[in-house]
DNA sequence: CGTACAATTGAAGGACATCAAAAGCGGTGG
DNA sequence: CCACCGCTTTTGATGTCCTTCAATTGTACG
């Protein structure tokens, strides 16, 4: 992967691959975690685990995604990273990267863009909880997926797109039971909007899903974190990783 | 306040003050704002409103708290911050401030660090919207006011903060209903928990509010946000950029 | 004194949770 | 090949937490 390459040959950060099978973690909350991450491949659920046995997923990392935090080091991570699927990430020993960074101010900037974008996208999802009904909510989870995978938002009748989420995750990230997430889905499927059935989301109404994820009704000129994901989302930090080391 | 001064002398960015009444808008979720704001006093809700009138508050903003994105121009904002008190800010041509965050690496930091503690407070938030009843919720957002403003976990029987908020806003902050969450209010009152009555918080029982809020329970060792919190919040940007200053 | 906003209280309804059970399905071992 | 297991999905019945609607009170303000 590019990125890997640019940080060895920009500042030389020594990294190191690992690969995980599904279900494992990367971290767990309240570990402080000298290492960070960039997810090459696979699906990881950042989620927070209450004593009661809640647990709230509260994003999900994809190909793309930097994890960690460096010159903030000494924070506990306050979520778990359980990986949905295999996964394969490069590993960057903190104190490494926090030199770089404090070294290259552009290498700030990009690693404030993505926890800006991550703030974005976290304040979207309280919006979702906080004000938005079962089948608004998940409908918004699938566009938002869509979107974050695609860089677009969807255009095509009965587009199929691989999400390897069960029901009970869905549930998890949109604060919902499994059971009425099974429902719901139903209740997307019946009224033609999209449907989801063994990790593949069919998306049979794109305006419609737009609709049902409450996006269009927006005053115009009102962004959407969504319209704005492509943007911001991951792939970006990469590519402008990329920038940074051609010009150096 | 020093966090104008350091500005200016490091690295001689010009800034204006403003005042603004109960309820006047700051900006406006959509807008392109080209200005940056450090709240020196008073309260702003940082929200996002539906077409359909509803209204999510994701974040209060107090004093030391640092608002827009310099570096990252041309975003539009995604949330209103609307006056809940009388405010004064101090303003910061954004293009000026990226400039000086361009030349300086350890502002560029800092900037990095306030959107990683924003983004950990809203992440909070999603776990307590996503999976707590509503005394959960409004115990949580009660106490995590309360470490915000005084810098620690309360310890005092009887001790009263002075909170600006309606029920209103509590409702919007935690996506219940004002209805609602007037009778939450009343149970933790009769519960001898806490009392919020006329803006004023009364905390009868520390631990019971502690407990309430759902942090208590968590296994030894795991972080949550509210524990970190007096490290990370707003203050302490301001404390750290007069460390920088003194460095120069 | 009239208006506007905040808090309060009651009654009724709904959206979602909880509990329980069954069915589909891939994987593993006898 | 079948039995068995674990995981996910599905469906039904019942319950409850919270919303919605409505009306009343208190308080600040012009």
């Amino acid at each position: 992967m590019p990125i890997r390459r640019v940080l060895e040959q920009a500042n030389g950060v020594r990294t190191a691959t690992r690969v995980l099978p599904t279900g494992a973690e990367l971290y767990r909350q309240g570990d402080i975690c000298a290492t960070c991450f960039f997810v090459t491949s696979g699906w990881i659920a950042l989620s927070t685990l209450l004593d009661d046995g809640g647990c709230q997923i509260v994003d999900f990392a994809v190909p793309g995604t930097f994890l960690g935090f460096p010159c903030l080091s000494g924070i506990p991570r306050w979520h778990s990273a359980r990986c949905i699927t295999p996964v394969q990430v490069v590993c960057y020993p903190e104190a490494q990267l926090s030199r770089a960074v404090i070294q290259n101010a552009k290498l700030a900037i990009l690693l404030y863009g993505q926890a800006v974008s991550q703030e974005w996208r976290a304040h979207d999802h309280l919006v979702n909880l906080g004000l938005r009904s079962a089948r608004e909510r998940i409908a918004r989870l699938l566009l938002e997926l869509y979107v974050r995978l695609r860089g677009h938002t969807p255009n095509k009748v009965e587009e199929t797109i691989h999400i390897p989420l069960t029901q009970c995750h869905i549930g998890e990230a949109v604060g919902l039971t499994n059971v009425h997430v099974c429902r719901t889905l139903h209740l997307l499927r019946e009224q033609n909007v999209a449907q989801f059935v063994k990790y593949d989301l069919k998306i049979l109404n794109p305006n419609a899903l737009v609709r049902a994820a409450g996006v269009s009704g927006l005053p115009s000129g009102v962004p959407s974190a969504l319209n704005h994901l492509p943007v911001w989302c991951d792939d970006k930090l990469c590519a402008q990783l990329g920038e940074l080391v051609s010009a150096a």
